[in-house]
DNA sequence: TGGGATTTGTTCGTATGTATT
DNA sequence: GAATACATACGAACAAATCCC
């Protein structure tokens, strides 16, 4: 019963891991018979994992030409990080003073798992960091909402991967806490404010002395928050 | 070179056509080899084109279950015009004061051909309907926000005729010229209340008069619009 | 430009799982 | 509750497209 096997949910959820914690770059191609014999299934189950990968937005599925670690372009970055900020916002405006003291505690419980993960230098905190946004989401109780922004947040991954430094993620743990007392709180606006303080605080750790192949990528990226200032 | 045939999109979109002018009425199951026979195709052709009107949320997709026109319970209903309702104002949003003249005529151009469709008395005016909101979801410049409004028009063209009488989308013709009127202006919020007016009129026209199921399902939907009231 | 190697696209037979009587 | 009917899940083989020398 419990016993479902799945291939390809297993395939796929072990390709996604390994692109967001970057052990996949982008750009690296997926050749449906490589990862079939590495998984030890048929193309057919590879090439579904793809596709579900492509709907969230993480792998490119161009036809006849193959699968590759999806490797957004500065454009799509600031297209994700914009709406993402939309939809975290719209999120955090169904949630503020809803929550039940379960849910904060279930909050509280991944901020914590996030940051014993970071102290003992796992990379999965980056799992863990995203979980807190989704769990935030699920909360809101819209299936929609949260469908766009698990897409969303692995898709945020990914670009800070890209055009970020390796250690993009640091210490999100205060900023969570933080959100966390503004969302039991009752003042929407409040919460929007460090949502969105948030949002930018992670961009600018992660884009911070970096120089991308464009050389001023980095500030066509934060452009997006001159344009949403309110 | 144009001449590109892809059998898979062909029978995706006359399944979604079919579906949304209701030839296939939620809860009708889509076997892959009913279809596959019905378009000369074999079922794996069938079934992507399943997966992406599943991808679409008009389709239902259950594992070892088979594929089902969807029926969205009204619970989902309610998610989906709230969601849709949110992600119209931020379209809207972006929009506003940036449209070009060109852009306004493409607008008319929409209505137009709405208009004629519509006085003809042919079914395809709900189709021209949704494309006047998707065209301008495209003017917002955003694939997501595009790709978001495009499945929730398919979604909610779906609801309507689920839970709403046969001629729900009579006379939108006039508060879309209104709308673009406000869309070519420089007021946001004036633009947002009439998307929203628009919206909750297409709604209430649908259900106006109708009886469900359940009985009171029509003001379980339109509570959605005092939750939201601002 | 061309041809061979590689990869994707498609078909369809079989296995497995679900629903029904 | 078991057997049967049915639909999906999977996989191997073939066809077509692309890539690379």
């Amino acid at each position: 019963m419990s016993e479902r096997k799945n291939r390809t949910i297993v395939v796929y959820q072990a390709l996604r891991r390994a692109i967001l914690e970057q052990a996949l770059r982008p750009g690296t191609k997926l050749p449906e018979d490589a990862i079939a014999g590495q998984f030890g299934v048929s193309r057919t189950v590879a090439r579904r994992a793809l596709e579900m990968l492509a709907a969230d937005e993480i792998v490119d599925l161009r036809p006849n030409r193959g699968a590759a670690v999806a490797k957004p372009t500065l454009e799509e970055a600031r297209d994700t990080f914009q709406v993402r900020m939309d939809i975290e916002h719209l999120i955090v405006a169904r949630v503020v003073g809803k929550l039940t003291r379960k849910d904060l505690k279930r909050l509280e419980a991944s901020v914590d798992a996030e940051e014993r993960s970071h102290h003992e230098g796992k990379e999965d905190y980056i799992r863990h960091a995203a979980e807190f946004h989704i769990l935030i989401a699920e909360m809101a109780g819209s299936p929609l909402f949260l469908r766009y922004l698990r897409s969303l947040v692995s898709r945020s991954a990914l670009i800070l991967g890209l055009y970020g430094r390796p250690h993009w993620g640091d210490c999100n743990v205060h900023e969570h806490r933080e959100l966390i007392e503004a969302l039991g709180g009752k003042n929407v606006a409040r919460a929007q404010k460090l949502m969105r303080a948030h949002l930018d605080a992670v961009l600018t750790r992660a884009l911070e002395g970096v120089h991308t192949d464009a050389g001023k990528g980095i500030s066509d990226i934060l452009a997006v928050y001159a344009d949403a200032a309110d």
